[in-house]
DNA sequence: CCACTGACGAGTG
DNA sequence: GCACTCGCCAGTG
């Protein structure tokens, strides 16, 4: 794949998180044939435009946490805020459980299956 | 072109 | 669980 080209490659997965569910940067990546290209993920979200089709604010950390930094615009408060509004809750500890947001498309699990629910 | 920085992740001690 | 280190690519000076 040629350097440039992988700007549009992380949208399309980030778009193909649902609502009510969170995806991390390396987990994105991956899916966008990016593997430990998890920091282009996170560069690729941070040149988005406001009002862009992609939901940037489903995608977290590994820790389950922002780690969005002064933008001066309050992105970070802004992300925890879209989300609480699609349903997800944050931890005291400002971090995300990962065991219950995280998005699980079908095949892969990063993350621990709940068995029987 | 070189060096530093940046929405990160995984491994080691 | 925390601190340190390496890897990866793109942008800026």
């Amino acid at each position: 794949m040629a350097r440039g080209s992988l700007y549009p490659l992380v949208y399309a997965v980030v778009r193909r998180i649902p609502a009510g569910r969170v995806a991390t940067y390396g987990q994105v990546a991956s899916l966008a044939g990016l593997p430990r290209h998890a920091r282009l993920v996170g560069y690729a979200l941070h040149a988005l435009p406001e009002g862009s089709p992609v939901p940037w604010h489903r995608v977290v950390n590994a820790k389950g946490g922002i780690s969005l930094r002064g933008d001066g615009a309050g992105h970070d408060v802004l992300q925890r805020l879209m989300l609480r509004r699609e349903g997800v809750r944050f931890r005291e500890d400002g971090t995300l459980p990962l065991d219950e947001f995280l998005w699980r498309p079908r095949g892969t699990a990063p993350g621990p299956r709940r068995e029987r629910g």
